[in-house]
DNA sequence: AATGCCACTTGACCTGGATCAAGTGGCGGA
DNA sequence: TCCGCCACTTGATCCAGGTCAAGTGGCATT
């Protein structure tokens, strides 16, 4: 069975990553990614602009992909940060159907599975075991979210930066000093002269 | 049926909440209802404690409640404030079992429908309808704490204080300055002067 | 070897907001 | 009526981090 063989080794990774959570029979397997749209994105490439309705979740199973937004002067302040095996979308436009306010751009050669708004309607419809699913993983992305928010309040950029290094430290080599400057929320010269600061070697 | 009226007296909105998104039998409604347990709250007694294991929800049936986190130097920082018909809980605890940084506290005398996380689950398993429920739920809440962060990042304090007001106007009354200044991320001095040179009047 | 680009650094200066301490003013309790 | 408390204000000073502009130093293209 071609068709069988080729969707395996494409969507083992998302597969894999629902059935730590809920489990699937066959046909679930087969249904579920009858939904799902396999797209390659190139660096730079967007997944969603600014403006545009999100309506649409995206999987990550390689590849690397930031959410930010542009602010009046033209600064880049990053939201998320999303690696494979993740999870990737504008939750306020998808949630609100509000145009959005933010860019979701790959940062290297990226592939993604999509799932649309009404795809997964009628996923948790047919399946609703997904139900479970997607509450468990908002429910972790919702607490990661709170955590940043108490962060950001509370602790000096030397700190949120460490913290950035704990949580993200197997990917931080993929970014430039100046996404991980935005992402904790500081400008890309005064980063600079905090890492100097940091190692008085 | 006295145990029947005095039940849905107490229950009412937070059935009506439930039904808005997904509808319940009698049944449904009675098995729901004997998994809450009431409790009252006065003005400044805690829901939970900075230290202890969140291992519940709340949802509010009146007054009105704020998370918060005291940092080294011993400032409030106000994570979130929930009156009537929200649910509250510190969801970093709660869905990775670690002990709590917050304190959820009553700013005014409240009471509260409390769901243990082991109930919730029995609820899931008994009535799989509420993880739609709760799925629903923490996405708006997920959205909302993105739409948080972003403020944050990309707005100055005054513009935040009008986000503040446009969203939280209907409760702004019950907090004080200084309450706000901390939900907002400025202190009372600053935010003082803020409001000042608002009003020229 | 020269060019150009891009990430990063560095210096000089600026500013939003913090800090700390001393008011003010209203209101409830004895 | 006086007292004490609490929320808020205000002044003086400080500092984390921003801004802007001029380097530096790789590395890829020609």
């Amino acid at each position: 069975m071609y068709f069988c063989f080729s969707m395996t080794s494409n969507y083992e990774p998302i597969l894999q990553n629902v059935e730590k959570h809920i489990p699937l029979s066959e046909a679930d397997k087969v249904f579920f990614c009858s939904l799902l749209q396999e797209r390659r994105y190139q660096k730079k490439e967007y997944l969603l602009r600014e403006g545009n309705i999100c309506h649409q979740l995206a999987f990550i199973t390689s590849g690397c992909v930031k959410s930010y937004l542009l602010d009046r002067k033209g600064n880049e302040h990053i939201l998320t940060i999303a690696i494979a095996d993740w999870w990737v979308a504008d939750y306020q436009s998808l949630v609100f159907d509000t145009p959005s306010e933010l860019f979701i751009e790959a940062v290297e050669p990226t592939t993604a599975l999509l799932l649309t708004k009404e795809k997964r309607n009628m996923l948790f419809a047919r399946i609703p075991p997904f139900e479970q699913y997607f509450r468990i993983l908002t429910e972790r992305a919702f607490a990661v979210s709170q955590q940043r928010i108490t962060d950001i309040l509370s602790l000096p950029a030397a700190e949120r930066y460490e913290q950035f290094l704990r949580r993200y430290h197997r990917i931080a080599g993929s970014f430039s000093q100046q996404q991980i400057a935005s992402f904790i929320g500081v400008t890309p010269a005064f980063f600079s002269r905090m890492l100097k600061s940091k190692r008085p070697s």
